[in-house]
RNA sequence: GCCAGAAUAGCUCAGGGGUAGAGCAACGCUCUCGUAAAGCGUAGGUCGUGAGUUCAAAUCUCACUUCUGGCUCCA
């Protein structure tokens, strides 16, 4: 079977099994009221309105009731019916009724039975319930979710499960699910001492403890670097700005709700900074600009802070401070096209260096209620289109998607397992620079408003840092590893040679550590492998008499009796290549 | 912000209307060791915060805070 058709078929089973579930739900709640049940990836929900809340205990009941009904035989029959016949029948679901009510007119509008439950429902589904194995789903949370997603609707229960074709690949994703968990960044963040947030200091901002700032600071140094190869200047902005420059932005306008509120001092109001941006137009309009001295690229790790809604806060994946790795490019019209192909160069540039390999671009047009000249926006996008496809990635256009102030690339990775990120994000901005009357004086005399682009490659450092801890679990690649080397002395007789072998990996610069506690060797090592160090020393005899080290690896493979020098060597090597060990 | 759940020692967790428990970590002592946990001991908690019920609250109720899973949001 095609991939394809295997991917349908899970569908129309994860499909089914939301109406198994339904019905289920509907035996303990006749007077509940269904919503919608799709498949989604990995599975299926329903959404209901029931007279009470769902416990985690009725998951086992409703499981229960969806095996029996499995286990009945039923088969999917489908009718069609008319919109009146159908108003008819789900004249006790309002949701339902709704949704007939809104199906466009000429349409077919088809209802699945199972026995005793029907459902209003577009299909396909399996024949009938013999196709369903009744061991390889699982039913996995409740979750509120509003009625078509719109948060002035009712409040739904949602339950979300997982099918399969067979007890074995269920299997395999609860397995995956746990190996999610074993990875995720809040975990490890404390595991590895990486970094910690507080109640009492704030929700949603972030404490980088030593181990998780020396990662920062490798990241920063390696960004830092590319960006001066790369035709960057930096810009050192502050935090906090007077009201005038979100009034003149707009934020104040519409996007005040993202702000953190005003601090008032001196009769003046200033708020925390959402944006970057208006600091860096500030700096472009100190001086007048001629066409000659453009493109400007000016680039900062500018933190930010911004009132995100407490519930959605997460980890380091969603935080109302956060530094992004910011730039902004001001550049005339002939010079956009190069820009946009040079950014997106240096955006993929930089992710594949930190092994992110599997990239998608995602391009959003013009929408309706838009500002800027469209010439602007034909002439945007076509540069961000001409860009992707001479880098012959994958992309998607989300046609109208765009921001109103102008089109976008964003990048997305995928992680080592699978999962998707979004991190670089390239956007034009015809707004602000209108907002604030920059210009240039062009070779005609005539002062003009320049292109404004702003970029993030990895997007917020905290973000990035949570991505990376999940995509290599902790164990990080040398040149990002906030240990490298733990040097073992097999006994405390050998101290003094590991203290020479440690000096001497001091000295090259890796960072290193000593492990002189009155642990064991055993002790040493394990205590070395949970903090996922890359290179294990252990050093005794032999390797004293010998003037080299015994390697052990974080992955299980030993080398012994390489020469010191070779090993300092051979550690400057897979730093400077970014290899994992 | 909304729905639901959770909060007990630094961490992982047990317990539960009548003075608080374990393992790991920490600290002290002993052991001097060749590739994933040596042994013994000590210390450590107003049971998230505030109020209420009760003779008595960590336990029951309410509010708040934070976290978790979702929804929404992410111009």
């Amino acid at each position: 079977m095609s991939k394809d058709n295997k991917d349908e078929k899970l569908q129309m089973i994860r499909h089914s099994m939301a109406h198994v579930m339904a019905e289920a739900v509907l035996q303990i709640f006749p007077e509940g009221k269904v919503a919608i049940g799709p498949a989604i990836d990995n599975g299926f929900y329903y959404d209901f309105d029931l007279p009470r809340s769902l416990k985690e205990d009725d998951l086992e009941d409703i499981s229960q009731r969806m095996q029996a009904i499995i286990k009945e035989g039923r088969t999917f029959e489908r009718s069609v019916v008319s919109r009146d016949e159908a108003l008819n029948q789900f004249k006790d679901q309002p949701y339902k009724v709704e949704l007939i009510k809104e199906l466009p007119e000429g349409e077919d509008i088809s209802v699945y039975s199972q026995g005793e439950f029907a459902d209003l429902c577009r299909g396909p589904h399996v024949e009938g319930t013999n196709k369903l194995n009744a061991q390889s789903f699982k039913l996995l949370s409740i979750a509120g979710a509003y009625w078509r997603g719109d948060e002035k609707r009712p409040m739904l229960q949602r339950i979300y499960g997982t099918a399969w074709t067979n007890p074995k690949d269920l299997r395999m994703y609860l397995q995956q699910l746990e190996e999610l968990e074993k990875r995720d960044h809040r975990k490890v963040g404390r595991e590895l001492d990486l970094f910690s947030t507080h109640e009492e200091a704030g929700p949603g901002l972030v404490y980088w403890h030593p181990k998780g700032a020396r990662i920062r600071v490798a990241i920063e140094d390696f960004w830092r670097e590319e960006h001066r190869n790369n035709g960057y200047e930096f810009l050192f902005t502050p935090h906090v700005g007077k009201s005038w420059l979100w009034e003149t932005s707009g934020h104040l306008d519409f996007y005040a709700e993202g702000m953190y509120p005003e601090m008032v001092m001196d009769k003046a109001n200033y708020y925390a900074k959402p944006m970057n941006c208006p600091f860096h137009i500030m700096i472009y309009k100190t001086n007048k600009h001629s066409y000659r001295d453009l493109p400007f690229r000016w680039a900062e790790l500018g933190t930010v802070y911004r009132y995100e809604k407490s519930g959605t806060l997460h980890g380091l994946m969603r935080v109302r401070g956060f530094t992004q790795d910011d730039a902004h490019i001001f550049c005339t019209p002939d010079q956009v096209e190069d820009e946009i192909l040079e950014v997106l160069r240096f955006s993929l540039h930089m992710l594949r260096s930190f092994g992110f390999t599997d990239i998608q671009a995602y391009l959003s047009t013009m929408p309706e209620k838009a500002v800027g000249d469209p010439a602007q926006w034909t002439l945007a996008e076509e540069s961000l289109r001409k860009a992707i496809e001479a880098e012959g990635l994958e992309y998607d256009v989300d046609e109208g998607g765009g921001a109103f102030y102008g089109p976008k690339i964003d990048l997305k990775v995928k992680d080592a397992l699978g999962r998707s990120w979004q991190l670089s994000t390239v956007q034009f901005d015809f707004n602000e620079p209108e907002r604030f009357k920059m210009s240039f004086t062009d070779r005609d005399g005539e002062e003009k408003r320049p292109y404004m682009i702003h970029r993030a490659l990895l997007g917020s450092l905290e973000r990035f840092f949570g991505v990376l801890i999940e995509h290599y679990g902790g164990a990080f690649p040398v040149w990002l590893a906030p240990m490298q080397i733990m040097v073992i002395p097999v006994a405390p007789a050998f101290e003094e040679y590991a203290e020479k072998v440690y000096s001497r990996l001091k000295k090259a610069g890796f960072r290193v550590e000593f492990d002189d506690s009155d642990d064991r060797m055993n002790a040493k090592i394990r205590n070395a492998q949970a903090q996922k160090i890359p290179y294990m020393l252990i050093l005794g005899e032999k390797e004293a008499e010998a003037e080299a080290v015994s390697l052990r690896l974080r992955n299980g493979k030993q080398e012994n009796g390489i020469p010191l020098e070779d090993f300092v060597a051979r550690v400057e090597k897979a730093v400077q290549e970014k290899a994992d060990l």
